[in-house]
DNA sequence: CATTCGTGAAGACGAAT
DNA sequence: ATTCGATTTCACGAATG
């Protein structure tokens, strides 16, 4: 509901109607002209006249049917891919009236805006551009987009760019909102189209999720079961077979690839169910080795205390 | 004959100094 | 930034059905 349209449209000793293309500086009357993000200054005496309108463009989706993982999803209210969220710092008019200090005044508000704009929001747009231009080349969704975002504008306000690339920042930023959203985008693929080598963007990620604290948790391999099972033509019944199985050998895999554990789930739950599937095709579509597949299935038949020929 | 199994060397990853 | 421990992967040959 709320359309706020709550204009400024109180002229406190307004004089006319005010055109929407030309404002004038209420303190020194001259016009005001648009700067290059925006905002409309006054080009005497630096006011900003009117800042930034803050657009609140997409709104935040709920994820997907996922537990209650709602508490990492920490998202802000308004879209985090735009640079320059309105605030800003201006340095305001004293008194000066000789044109001389008037012209030091306005060289030095130049030097402060150029300081903050390319120090800060040049960097950060940057990055944002390059997240954009990764995650379209690597399709991932808007949701995981929005997070490498966020993660973005956190390592720069807690200032940790400085003797970092910007481009291995956004990287490790996307890799990183990859893997909380569960996306198999990995390191190779971002490293593919990142312009910084993936140790960088390796050593980035670990540096990020460190100061950051930003929680990847290990991914589930119960999350991979339906996609492997459904993709070898199984049953049903394999695929909760194997989440069982998951279940039950829950403490055994921790450290392992999670996607093999999930593949050898499913490998010894078709076999125990008598539905015939080979490891090779088990470990191409859970992107794990064949005898990785093996380890893991033997580690679970024997965590069972079942005998991986038995056939019910 | 196909599938599965076991082993050792090589590379990759994460943690710690 | 390098070193270390564990894990995965690869490549081979053997065993099993």
């Amino acid at each position: 509901m709320g359309e706020t349209e709550t204009d400024d449209e109180d002229g406190s000793g307004g004089t006319e109607t005010e055109s929407e293309d030309v404002l004038v500086c209420p303190e020194c009357g001259a016009e005001a002209v648009e700067s290059e993000r925006g905002e409309t200054v006054c080009p005497d005496c630096g006011l900003v006249i009117e800042e930034e309108r803050v657009e609140r463009g997409k709104e935040w989706r709920a994820y997907s049917s996922e537990e209650e993982e709602e508490k990492s999803r920490v998202g802000a209210p308004t879209t985090q891919t735009m640079h320059e969220k309105g605030l800003t710092t201006e340095i305001s008019r004293g008194d000066v009236e000789k044109s001389e200090r008037r012209e030091t005044m306005r060289r030095l508000r130049k030097w402060h805006e150029r300081a903050r704009a390319e120090g800060t929001e040049r960097t950060l747009r940057f990055g944002l551009g390059e997240i954009d231009r990764m995650s379209s080349a690597l399709g991932v969704p808007d949701g995981a987009r929005e997070s490498a975002a966020v993660i973005l504008r956190r390592a720069q306000k807690d200032e940790l760019l400085p003797g970092r690339s910007v481009e291995a920042v956004a990287s490790a930023a996307v890799y990183a909102a990859c893997r909380q959203a569960g996306i198999p985008r990995s390191l190779d693929e971002i490293a593919d189209v990142s312009r910084v080598e993936k140790d960088e963007i390796t050593g980035t990620y670990r540096y990020l999720s460190r100061q950051l604290g930003l929680e990847v948790p290990p991914a589930d391999p119960v999350e991979f079961v339906p996609r492997i099972a459904s993709e070898l033509d199984l049953s049903p019944e394999v695929e909760s077979r194997a989440v069982e199985i998951l279940e039950e050998t829950a403490g055994i895999g921790v450290g392992k690839s999670p996607k093999a554990y999930a593949g050898a789930a499913v490998y010894l739950a078709a076999r125990l169910l008598g539905e015939e599937v080979t490891q090779e095709k088990v470990s191409d579509v859970s992107d794990a080795s064949v005898v990785t597949i093996r380890n893991r299935y033997h580690d679970q038949a024997e965590a069972l205390g079942v005998d991986p020929d038995l056939d019910t």
